[in-house]
DNA sequence: GAGCACTGC
């Protein structure tokens, strides 16, 4: 801990802060900041007035940081030094360092607006760009200007973003705090390779018969090509003649393996083994593997992007950003110098690479954001002209707005209603909220809240799809329920009720291919919705599925009908003669069920006329994934909704909420003119979204 | 008859 080098800039540090209510801190990795910077504070006393909190965007960052704070400090985790993650409140009134997620953060604030327990908040990882900490980042900006002088914020970034950052808080002050990484050397390829998986499977075998020891981590884009890079570097390594080099052992790393299966490249390897880590991206961030030395780095990684006119989710591989490649390269200066392969000239790197990768807020349905933002009835933020680091396009936020109106959390004048405000407590996105507060008037709470917790986290419950398993998993896919012909949400509460009745045995979900750390989750966010759902219900809430029977046709119908009205602006109509169906309120486009439905044919062969989905995603084709029956006579009063329906109305809401954004080098001085500023021409605002919306497409352009 | 990168309340 001595020997960090942030703490000799700790005196920089702390005048830095004393003169200037914001402070961007360029940290590299292993500079300490994001166990110092708070424990410096601490030191000076900023915890007097208050509880410094410090955000990160992922849990088990949150958690293990403050672990390490409370070790250094010498004190009891959840005492002096707490944190607090979603299921997990480790803080008391003793706290004065608290690490938290963003998305706790958020959800504090939308209690207490001020956040006036914190003296200090520090966004740690702004440069991930996380949704939530977009969101913060503006509201910060806010509660400067209007909390007294001595609330300070720092916002730790990337060296490439952190002028960005600086400009956006008025050209407050950035520090650069130097890493302790080792010097990585950067090889470039003389060009794009032809198939970056023999690309990277030849360089990775040279590394191995030429180099010393050290280990190989090499950034593959998804699932696929890593099993297929993982079968040929066995084979290879297979044929490498006996004792020519060291042995190898070859490990695969993605989300989608079970946790035992990730957590082996944490456990030391045998004695002069090299290990080859074929990952995705996320060895990038979340996890850390040790012992890395050369890094393979294919330039490509797979995001999922969202398409506010067609409401329609795609996963691309797309080129990385620079931001991206150097924190790949850093992966492997941990331990000492190392050598980075990237699979692209430096031509591509310099003038094809964005600096940074696109914001999540601009890649992602942004209902739940500003439905959140609404909620907090800022007089002086209006939702389209919200300060943002990176605006989203004004076609998404209509899209949002649009969706919003559709189930009912905003009225046709773009106000929030009461609808909305209770939706705004719930921790899931809104079409799933709306049918829970539908549920309740309906008498079918229980249901709902069990088909809402699993589809908040359907991912994680379905059995990791490898070929010797799948004969296995047909086998025992039959035995689970099958929706009774009403589709796959019916089948997600059927399957949560056997659970049930099988007194929520882990043995029953090994039997039938589901993850149990998934279904553990489903009831945490069961029992988590059951208690703010306990203040607005109407029955008695019983916490098991239905006190351990199954629900009646009677009880899906209610739900279907619940469904339908929070999936309003995700109904489906089939076309007359196959069984293709289209959208009701994006622009027409032909959409298929997904191949994993339940969902079945009647004798002619049709499937239903009406689904809603919660989900489309385009693949090979755009699919609707998780349908649900629905009957035509709920479908009309959505048609009539989207006919009346009108854009412009609801984005622009009474015309005296307009206000002029601030002038930017009045924030760090003048701290309570908030209300004195002048009202805003619409034009200046239509301008901004204009502007936003053009760099928006220009990006796309790059791609 | 197709396939899912990664987070989070």
């Amino acid at each position: 801990m001595a020997n960090l080098p942030i703490l000799q800039f700790e005196e920089k540090i702390v005048e830095t802060v004393e003169k200037n209510p914001v402070v961007v801190i360029i940290g590299e990795t292993g500079s300490g900041k994001s166990t110092q910077l708070s424990q410096i504070l601490h030191r000076r006393g900023y915890t007097k007035s208050g509880v410094i909190a410090v955000t990160q965007p992922r849990r088990v960052a949150a958690v293990s940081v403050a672990r390490r704070v409370a070790q250094e400090l010498d004190v009891n985790l959840g005492e002096d030094v707490g944190y607090a993650i979603r299921f997990e409140d480790r803080t008391s009134s003793k706290t004065r360092i608290k690490y938290l997620t963003d998305g706790v953060l958020l959800r504090e604030s939308l209690s207490n607006p001020m956040l006036d327990d914190y003296s200090v908040i520090i966004l740690d990882e702004a440069h991930e760009r996380s949704l939530n900490t977009d969101i913060l980042l503006g509201l910060m900006k806010r509660l400067v200007r209007i909390r007294s002088s001595n609330f300070k914020v720092l916002i730790t970034s990337a060296t490439l973003d952190g002028e960005k950052v600086s400009e956006f808080f008025s050209g407050c002050p950035v520090l650069n705090v130097p890493g302790k990484l080792y010097p990585v050397e950067i090889l470039y390829s003389k060009e794009r390779p032809g198939s970056y998986i023999e690309s990277s499977l030849k360089v990775a075998i040279d590394i191995h018969v030429r180099e010393p020891e050290g280990d190989i981590l090499i950034f593959m884009t998804g699932q696929d090509d890593i099993e297929k890079l993982v079968s040929k570097l066995e084979e290879k390594v297979r044929s490498l003649a006996e004792g020519s080099c060291m042995d190898a052992i070859i490990y695969p790393l993605h989300g989608s393996l079970p946790p035992e299966m990730q957590v082996r490249v944490f456990s030391p390897p045998p004695p002069n083994c090299r290990r080859f880590i074929v990952a995705t991206n996320i060895a990038e961030t979340s996890l850390t593997v040790d012992g890395v030395v050369y890094v393979i780095d294919s330039g490509y990684v797979k995001q999922r992007q969202y398409n506010p006119s067609s409401g329609m989710y795609s996963l691309d591989v797309i080129q990385i950003s620079k931001v991206q490649a150097n924190q790949r390269a850093g992966r492997a200066g941990r331990t000492r110098p190392g050598k980075c392969y990237r699979l692209y000239p430096f031509a591509v790197f310099r003038d094809d690479f964005l600096d940074a990768t696109v914001p999540e807020i601009q890649r992602t349905s942004l209902a739940g954001s500003v439905l959140y933002l609404k909620s907090l009835d800022l007089p002086d933020i209006d939702i389209l002209k919200f300060d943002f680091l990176d605006a989203p396009s004004s076609e998404s936020l209509e899209d949002a707005l649009k969706q919003l109106y559709l189930i009912d959390a905003i009225d046709g004048n773009g106000a929030i209603t009461s609808i909305g405000r209770t939706m705004s407590e719930l921790p899931l996105e809104p079409s799933l909220s709306r049918t829970l507060i539908e549920a309740n008037e309906n008498g079918c709470l229980s249901q709902a809240l069990t088909v809402v917790a699993m589809l908040s986290a359907e991912s994680n419950l379905l059995p990791v799809r490898s070929k010797p398993n799948e004969k296995k998993r047909k086998h025992d896919e039959s035995n689970l329920p099958d929706g009774s012909g009403f589709g796959d949400h019916i089948q997600l509460l059927q399957i949560f009720e056997c659970w049930d009745r099988n007194n929520y045995d882990t043995e029953w979900c090994k039997q039938n291919g589901m993850q149990v750390r998934g279904m553990v989750f489903v009831k945490d966010v069961r029992r988590q919705l059951c208690q703010i759902m306990q203040k607005i219900s109407k029955d008695r809430l019983e916490v098991g599925a239905r006190g351990r029977n199954s629900s009646s046709r009677d009880d899906y119908r209610k739900l279907r009908k619940a469904l339908c009205v929070g999936n309003a602006n995700q109904v489906a109509e089939r076309m007359l003669r196959h069984n293709g169906y289209r959208t009701l309120s994006f622009k027409p486009q032909l959409m298929q069920v997904h191949p994993s439905s339940v969902l079945s044919t009647d004798n002619e062969g049709m499937l239903p006329n009406y689904v809603v989905y919660h989900e489309l995603i385009s693949t090979t084709r755009p699919f609707m994934r998780n349908v649900c029956v629905i009957e035509m006579s709920w479908v009309a009063p959505i048609k009539r909704k989207i006919e009346k329906l009108n854009v412009r109305k609801l984005s622009g809401g009474p015309a005296n909420s307009f206000k002029e954004p601030e002038e930017k080098t009045e924030l760090s001085k003048n701290n309570n003119n908030a209300e004195t500023t002048p009202p805003a021409v619409s034009e200046n605002v239509e301008s901004r979204i204009e502007a936003a919306r053009e760099r928006f497409l220009a990006r796309k352009g790059q791609k």
